[in-house]
DNA sequence: CCTGACTATTTTGTATTGCAAAGTACCTTG
DNA sequence: CAAGGTACTTTGCAATACAAAATAGTCAGG
């Protein structure tokens, strides 16, 4: 289980990631950031998060029924969202080279091999 | 500059791998972070993880003079620590293989290539 | 018809954690 | 004695993931 301190911040980037292959909605990301390996995410942490990018102009949403259950909240990402995704993929790399940086110089000591 | 919220979590295990490798202090460990690519993490952030680490039992601490300088608070892993390290390497594998797994369906699409 | 299971969203409140800001204090140098 | 670098502490704030409960639609089984 990811850790959610762990979370922080990252969730939201690969929220924008995700929405920017194509309009969907809460329920059927949750489950998509389960099939990439985030654990569940609960609809505790989703919804609230959509409702947030929905106000700071990241995505955009409209309802639309569904066949089968209750009407479904469609997000899309707008052009300040795909910025901001961008922007996050670029801090994301910054983070990740920093925290390789430092544990691999824990077990390996060594540079090379 | 990476930015707060995605700090959450890491910081602190970044902190014990540290630790990990020789038994140094806030001041110290403050110029690591920011060697190994973290920007510049400031004091308000640093010191009272540390105290945080100590009082949960991760760390074990003893104030030493400094030749040029006030007392330094040493800080070193205790075994608790040291779990907790594992732990935290643990985590992040998982949640770098989740990002990862997202960010490359974002601009590859093809799995190979 | 009704109960349960699955789909789908909203709202309220809580805990964690990085950070800003201010203060204390030691040492060296001009 | 003033200034700057070293070094730690404390208080309070802001952001965000999450728990929990409520609402509501569809559908299958009894």
């Amino acid at each position: 289980m990811i850790p959610t301190q762990m979370l922080k911040g990252t969730l939201e980037g690969c929220i924008l990631g995700i929405l920017s292959q194509k309009e969907t909605y809460g329920y059927e990301i949750s489950s998509q950031l389960a099939a990439y390996g985030f654990g569940t995410i609960p609809e505790g942490t989703i919804y609230p998060l959509l409702l947030r990018l929905e106000k700071n102009g990241l995505v955009s949403a409209a309802y639309r029924p569904s066949e089968l259950g209750p009407r479904r909240k469609y997000y899309s990402l707008t052009p300040a969202g795909e910025a901001e995704l961008q922007q996050f993929m670029q801090n994301y790399a910054e983070l990740s080279r920093a925290v390789g940086n430092l544990l691999s110089a824990l077990k390996g000591d060594t540079d090379h091999e």
